[in-house]
DNA sequence: CGATACCAAGCAAGCGCTTGGTTTGTAAAG
DNA sequence: CTTTACAAACCAAGCGCTTGCTTGGTATCG
């Protein structure tokens, strides 16, 4: 059995909610416990050189025993980015509530991102970006349409900063820029190399010259 | 025979000297035409998706008759890479001869690098950025060589807007930002949608705050 | 005539996934 | 409190296919 794992995902109250309404696995649970691998793998090596055996291995079970779980291995890659997008939508609608002005907005926006793509808990944010074409067209259909809920935070926050004359450039290329550049930063940024994640918004800002 | 194709690549003459020099293969040769397609192929599926039939048979031979070019799969992707590092350093160092200002310079090296990212000529430099990790370490250790002279033409162009303060990001940070924003264009551009590359810098420099 | 470029065939390994059967957790029935 | 029943979770084995690559032989050409 997939053992189960004492809670360490320390009682965050977004992930909480969201897996009471089923719409994330719980993490301490089996499948949630092999999302997380999946998600950590999948980042890590890619997709097409995670296989199944990898995947079963990194939570103790024999390869055949994962499609008791899955149909196939795209659908553990679409469950990833499905219960990711889900999750971190959430996270920044927090985040955006708790910010006063759209500059505050934007760099709440960056630094939520940044979490997701670099940080420990939601390793699975590089997956959605780097490893999209691997996803049959059918399913990007689907995780599409939750892509589009997640985008309109950010045009949101950059076509009243656009309005406003703070930002020169289109909104929608700005926020494709901001995707390359943030997602960009798990093949470089290391967490233990004196410099935050606070500190690499702060840059953002200021390559933006937003401050 | 990987048939001789009439030369399409109309006289560049940077490419020729590289040619001449043995730098870069020419890719009206059998190598040449195969390492084009090789790159056209690694960007649009990805190197793990790209099988070594595929590769034959887009330059019409068999699977085999690949390993008299190269000894692996892996040894096609590091010529790739290589070969463009070296095209697209010699490309950058003639542009930037050509402009005057630091601001100039800067705008020459990211409109040169939307050209061989998401380019027809150019198309192995998205690969070099996206497949990076397919590598294995000692070919990494090859490569990097060259990228270090490539990144060094950024980086004193960068570091010289810093010193006059039009640029207030630290120069390295901004440089991996911009790799990211420029390398994630291959996934959305498209040079039929009404926004030229040229436009699409003017964007990046609106966007820096740079005009 | 020798080197170069190729083909036809196929090997060993690894891939995603299936199968048939066993263990384990749960809960009602005796 | 035990027994019985059953579904969910898992294992051991392996199938069919694809993968990168090898081999032995054959054209082509200076």
């Amino acid at each position: 059995m997939i053992e189960p794992v004492t809670q360490n995902d320390n009682e965050n109250p977004i992930l909480k909610a969201l897996v009471a309404e089923n719409l994330v696995s719980d993490p301490a649970g089996a499948r949630g416990r092999l999302l997380k691998e999946a998600a950590r793998l999948f980042r890590d090596k890619g997709y097409e050189r995670t296989t199944v055996r990898d995947l079963a291995a990194a939570v103790g079970i024999q390869s055949g025993s994962l499609f008791h779980h899955f149909r196939t291995k795209e659908e553990i890659l679409k469950a990833v980015m499905v219960e990711t997008i889900r999750l971190n939508t959430a996270v920044m609608q927090q985040a955006l509530a708790a910010a006063d002005t759209d500059r505050d907005k934007l760099r709440a926006l960056i630094l939520c991102e940044l979490e997701s793509i670099t940080g420990q808990t939601g390793e699975a944010m590089a997956v959605l970006v780097y490893e999209w074409r691997s996803l049959s067209a059918a399913a990007q259909a689907g995780v599409l349409v939750l892509r589009d809920i997640y985008e309109r935070l950010w045009l949101d926050v950059l076509e009243s900063l656009a309005a406003q004359g703070v930002v020169k450039a289109e909104p929608f290329v700005m926020r494709r820029m901001l995707t390359g550049a943030l997602s960009w930063t798990v093949t470089w940024y290391r967490p233990n190399g004196g410099m935050t994640l606070s500190d690499l918004t702060d840059q953002v800002i200021a390559m933006l010259r937003l401050d």
